[in-house]
DNA sequence: TTGCATTATGTCGTAGTGCGATACTATGCA
DNA sequence: TGCATAGTATCGCACTACGACATAATGCAA
């Protein structure tokens, strides 16, 4: 068992509590870059599922499956980015039943920005994220 | 500037998508850790904030610094904590214009337990979100 | 082939939550 | 004493995720 079994002591509190921190600020930093460039955040995380999927394309099913989204609530979400022209859907060649998202190219253009800016922070948030795995694993004796 | 002004690869994104599927994992997990207690995700956060902070006890102004919210959100959450039972209202001493939020006996409890499978969980994905981090920060020739 | 369970997507109404605008009290300084 | 500021609280609104349900296509079995 390895002491998990222990009661919690302050600091296992405070080593928690400064993770989620960290997170949330990462998560505020996505955010405020989605926006900026005139997104909302899940908009911009379902144009970087599309992109990172095989061939860039990926279906309603997918995108659900990558954002931890029920089926219905992605279909919503690609309806809200083919409205704003960030992606075009393309029937489905062998299941007539699925559609194949793809990104426009003004959407490419702006998930390329914004996948610069993210690689960036991640880069520079890295090493403090992964410092405080390093202290959540420890035992406090 | 060491490469961060190529053009990204189809590899990058990849990488940019897979972590953020791996955060998105753990908020999922917590969020249903949280659900499974009878506690809303935010109330979870709102708990390890208060239990986190010095003397166990935070000001809602510290809760919307920590939880990356407006003050005014973090007020009607205390609000909603408090009709819970999760939280007692200190009056503050020095400055009467603030509110001191503590634990109830009961909010204890469920959060020890949420924090315990919590920590089982990040040692879990520690080692993965590090090697994201890793290929993340690896150029790619 | 027909019948039917299953899968993928879409629609509608609802609930939860975060925010802006605003207000109120307390503080502290001129 | 007067007044700008800080901390908290209230209200109405907007967004989004979900459940329930609907539709169309698929595939298997009889």
């Amino acid at each position: 068992m390895s002491g998990s079994r222990k009661k919690l002591s302050d600091g296992d509190y405070v080593r928690l509590a400064d993770f989620r921190f960290a997170l949330r600020r990462f998560l505020e930093f996505s955010a405020d870059a989605a926006k900026g460039e005139g997104l909302t955040p899940r908009q911009h995380q379902a144009m970087l599922v599309i992109r990172g999927s095989e061939g860039g394309r990926a279906s309603v099913g997918r995108l659900a499956e990558r954002l931890c989204l029920r089926p219905n609530t992605a279909a919503e979400l690609a309806k809200r980015l083919e409205a704003g022209g960030w992606i075009t859907r393309i029937p489905g060649e062998a299941d007539r039943r699925v559609v194949v998202l793809a990104l426009t190219p003004a959407a490419e253009t702006k998930l390329e920005h914004l996948s610069h800016v993210h690689r960036r922070e991640l880069r520079q948030i890295g090493p403090e994220i992964s410092a405080l795995f390093q202290s959540l694993a420890e035992e406090d004796e």
